[in-house]
DNA sequence: ATGCGCTGTTCACTATAGGAAACGAGGTTT
DNA sequence: AAACCTCGTTTCCTATAGTGAACAGCGCAT
């Protein structure tokens, strides 16, 4: 098992299961979005291209629109494929949710390098993943492999000093009070060279595109 | 022979007629990520319940899949829709970027209740900011208004003991290396408690929507 | 070489999406 | 009320997406 591996099977489990396939309404989606503009589905008809006819079958899911279907909606009506496919344009979610995790009280994934705590593991849907991470290796060939993933990693030194490896870059050293902002699809691995293990906290973004 | 038909007819060609709408190589794309992962156009076939010849078909844009079918693919594949759909703007911005902020060098922002310390402040366009906070605040009513921005935000005790206060919450004692996630659209207000002034280090998502 | 196993493509057929026109339900005009 | 409009739905029919099987190409083993 690779370190790419682990870090990569942490950050799964802290991005949560897969909701599975959604039923995905968009036949009312389409209808809500043609209601909403009042529009009558000759209007619909004449922005898309599509037949009266075929407009009617996609809103009461009677077909399953081609992908060029799909696009003449799309392009016709003005707006982009994620507005289609969010049928609750809600705002709720974003709205008063906290997780609180007390020093030490996060969700241990120790790997042969890392010792990560999952911080905030309680809330899902969020768009940061925030860990601490205790960094046990001590040299740089202990990786297999760089670590990499989608998206931006932001990282401060709580604790004793570490090398930060990076695929562009020239190895780099970080004390404690230390921060480093980076993108995390470049190649990256963490050493320490203190007496103990050093201790950093990360803030990974999350894969974009949630819906 | 109506007018009505007629004009129908004109509209609907012209609307029909696709000279800027399709710079979706969606067939590209999923051959792009197929051989990505290495699998062949079998285990793709296992993977999302569609039929090899249908799977080469639309790598081939020889058809335009129906949307049920772009579901199974989604969903077989463990890829969301834009994913698929983006393949051409995400990989130039996503390497390399790199910026340090030694302990104590961050841009400073000073107000009556806070003391901030950006970090990372030399990239611009990314997804998080990164800041540390010497708590100066030391009763909730030194706030005029809670403290209140759209997305999220992390946070986590460094040093001292403060107290949260939220718009939807009772207060809460954090100590040192305690850490918090919530929805930064929530009120929200820190005081110190600790004999020194508390500092925290919190990390903000910088509002969507970017296209 | 011959045969085997695997790849991706192509064929022939079935299932279904898309379009034109007919239909039925309100609403407005006369 | 009948004669319309205009709306959304439904009914054919044709165009095409989706499938399984046959095919051609390639590496590998015998």
């Amino acid at each position: 098992m690779t370190a790419t591996t682990d870090q990569d099977a942490a950050l799964r489990i802290a991005a949560g299961r897969k909701p599975f396939v959604e039923p995905l309404r968009l036949g009312e989606r389409l209808k809500e979005i043609r209601l909403a503009h009042q529009w009558t589905l000759e209007d619909v008809s004449r922005r898309t291209g599509l037949a009266r006819s075929t407009l009617s079958k996609i809103e009461n899911d009677q077909i399953s629109p081609t992908f060029t279907a799909v696009q003449k909606l799309i392009n016709g009506l003005g707006i982009d494929l994620p507005q289609l496919l969010s049928p609750p344009r809600v705002q709720p979610r974003t709205m008063g949710r906290r997780d609180l995790t007390r020093r030490g009280e996060g969700q241990r994934h120790p790997t042969p390098t890392y010792e990560h705590e999952l911080l905030s593991c309680e809330l899902a849907q969020k768009r940061m993943i925030p860990f601490k991470t205790i960094v046990r290796a001590r040299a740089f060939d202990e990786f297999s492999e760089w670590v990499r993933h989608d998206g931006e990693e932001f990282l401060m030194v709580l604790d004793g000093e570490i090398l930060l490896f990076t695929e562009y870059y020239e190895p780099l050293a970080l004390a404690s009070g230390d921060s480093i902002y980076f993108d995390s699809a470049m190649g990256h691995a963490l050493v320490s060279v203190s007496d103990d293990d050093a201790v950093v906290l990360s803030v990974c973004t999350r894969g974009e595109s949630s819906t």
